[in-house]
DNA sequence: TGTACATCAGTGAACGCGCGTTCACTGATGTAC
DNA sequence: TGTACATCAGTGAACGCGCGTTCACTGATGTAC
């Protein structure tokens, strides 16, 4: 067992998501992780400064990700989907992402990256009909809102993935 | 000071609701509950089991309120207002329903105000074009989505009432 | 190529805390007779 | 109308627990000369 980790900020974000994925995010401890990443309880802190720190890197990564997933959507309809896949693929960045109350909300890396999800949601919001802010919020209310009813359990069974169940409601939007 | 206190449940249920909205359900403990009340801390267990037991009776609570307002709505598009203007008037009880790793899930009180919810929300749905389950599966994502942004301050500022911006979003569903 | 030294990334003990639950108990209430 | 007694709704002490954070420390690494 070497004395240095390595990797040790990497791993404690991917433990971290794991238990949040697993245990949502009440039960997630510093302490926990540490055990999981086979160090002492007190490594942590020289990675993040306190746990609102860790949270804050996961809910920016989040945010970077699902960036890049928008950007990489076609049609707004293809955003949509591709906000629904992020969120049951990414379910601890996802959770953690809209509990601002948890993290450094006012870390600069932290807002560069959710203005940059901002952006690129509304970006293909045009390609509909109507005012523009209003298709968008609209498009982000049903797609966020299937992501998190999925993720909760509360959606029955749709008999196909989350995506083609997303996609299949997202196209009861006015185009 | 009575030794009983009269409307402990009562008094329980409604302290568990302000602590919830205003800090999130994982702030939520018995002891403090209980100092609200101005009751000792064991006091509670003659009125639930357990925390869990508590947050079922709210979890219940909160659905017979949304079914009672479900049902009052005249079309499926004041289904969806009602079911928003719910959310943003009982945060807690709407936080933790959809938390059912918090409460005893198995409840037979609990799931049957959840499937009068689910009846009354799919009951209006047939006035639409479409399939009656997709169109209901529509409207509940887009509601319980901006319902849900809307509560965790992710949402805009509308320059209205979320019940105003619920209602033009709404409307961007196919009729 | 060797070495001094600053810096980085760990350790492990200690702190003080609030929590949920259990327990034996007691005061208050209400009902049967 | 009075009283015995079961039941209900509280009390307060005690349990064992895991947590986040701080602290002085040490081992490992890498860089300047």
């Amino acid at each position: 067992m070497p004395y240095h980790h390595g990797h040790l900020r990497r791993a404690l974000l991917d433990a971290a998501a794991s238990v949040i994925a697993e245990s949502g995010v009440a039960a997630l401890s510093m302490r926990d992780l540490s055990r999981r990443a086979g160090v002492s309880h007190a490594a942590p802190t020289h990675h993040f400064k306190d746990k609102a720190g860790l949270l804050t890197a996961l809910a920016a990564e989040g945010y970077d990700r699902l960036s890049a997933a928008l950007e990489a959507a076609d049609t707004f309809l293809d955003a949509g989907v591709a906000y629904v896949h992020f969120a049951v693929t990414h379910p601890a960045h996802f959770a953690v992402m809209f509990r601002p109350d948890l993290y450094h909300a006012d870390d600069p890396a932290l807002i560069a990256a959710r203005e940059r999800s901002g952006a690129a949601l509304y970006a293909g919001a045009g390609e509909l009909s109507g005012d523009r802010r209003e298709t968008g919020l609209a498009g982000w209310s049903i797609a966020h809102g299937f992501a998190t009813l999925w993720l909760s359990g509360a959606m029955p069974e749709l008999g196909g993935s989350p995506e083609e169940g997303a996609r299949a409601i997202l196209r009861r939007l006015k185009t």
